[in-house]
DNA sequence: GTTAGCATGTAAGGAGTTACATGATTTT
DNA sequence: AAAATCATGTAACTCCTTACATGCTAAC
């Protein structure tokens, strides 16, 4: 039953609608599209979950409904169709609150990706420091998996073996990735005539130190 | 508030908690380290997931409570502690029952993992069924991350378009691993003498047609 | 004028998480 | 006997999914 009324819906999807529509004002329908395109391959999203979170943006007024009032189209009386939602005033601090905060909630699984679409909106200094934060979360959890691999690797068959293998090769790979992104970003901070963002590397190369 | 009564829990949890148990009989507890040790990097469970779904597989009559009584050991009057968990018969079947059952279950984000871990429990030509149609879902995936690509490759900061390179050589990288267990698992049902599961590869140097 | 796709929503429920509460057993 | 850790459990909540219901607009 969920509460008498629509929570406050924190999480993922919240910013990845502020951040898209701080670049332009839309309605529902498009706005999921452009969200699915964002996240590409590591979420979708629904209109099951999209339009209940624009009504709760709205009853907190970080969002605000704007007619496409052409002047001289009253619509009928019942207006109907076609809502679009712009960033008022109160959403954009919010979505500055949110990006300007580094800690747990931006480098977990759940949360990682979305700031990381918006990292184009976030201060520097902020950016090295979730970068710097998912990294030691992969390193902990690479940890944790090595020790219980070497534990228990008598009495495990060949293919939870293998799937540890891949597993553990994936966040490897990731902790390469951050690694490049990390050195990208000193690099631009610490020379202010290159601010354009990672390179696309070239990922086998460089850097063989995962740990 | 979720109903009166505990649901179906359904999902991955039931079926690790059978397969665990399938191999020997444990309490909760315990039940949770291997959970956790045998999920390694993908997921991990707390006791206020596992209990429910033990009350519930219980209540299903799929697993049964088991007194470590040790004969001569009443334990008072009201005993606590230590409830160890076994598979029925029931129970055994149904886990029989969903690892032989190839589908969208099998193959999509969750479940995958938790099938994958239990292969060895699992007949030789449903492996082969769930892999291949893992791989097709994760090109079906690729096809349309690299459609919305080509669609919105302009105004797109080079953050988005980093995130989305690496989240497609991520899923290009599982299918060339699926494609190295599909070619072992054809080879051990083509050669009877060798069906000791996959040797763990050498993941970057054979094969390099991802489609 | 009817299908196809744009556009907006709601009710019910699923699958777990978090925070809490508590008792038993081993270690210090 | 105090602290750590083993062990079991529940209530409330979160965030999202599925299935449904509806109305508008453009193409055929």
């Amino acid at each position: 039953m969920r509460a008498v009324v629509g929570g406050p819906r924190s999480g993922v999807l919240e910013l990845a609608v502020l951040g898209l529509l701080h670049d332009t004002p839309m309605h529902g329908y498009e706005l999921r599209k452009r969200l699915n395109a964002l996240l590409g391959a590591f979420r979708a999203f629904g209109y099951g979950s999209l339009y209940p979170c624009l009504k709760d943006l709205l009853a907190q007024g970080l969002i605000a409904e704007e007619q496409p009032g052409v002047a001289g189209k009253p619509l009928g009386s019942g207006r109907r169709s076609k809502i679009v939602y712009r960033l008022t005033a109160e959403g954009k601090e919010r979505l500055q609150q949110i990006l300007a905060e580094p800690g747990p909630a931006a480098w977990e699984d759940d949360g990682f990706g979305i700031r990381f679409a918006f990292f184009g909106q976030t201060r520097a200094d902020i950016r090295l420091r979730i970068l710097e934060g998912r990294r030691t979360r992969l390193e902990e959890r690479l940890d944790g998996v090595r020790a219980a691999m070497a534990r228990t690797r008598e009495r495990l068959d060949s293919y939870t073996l293998e799937l540890h293998r891949h597993g553990l090769e994936s966040v490897e790979r990731e902790v390469r990735w951050l690694n490049e992104l990390i050195a990208s970003e000193r690099q631009s901070s610490g020379d202010p005539s290159r601010h354009t963002g990672p390179q696309p590397g070239n990922d086998t190369s460089a850097d063989s130190s995962a740990s």
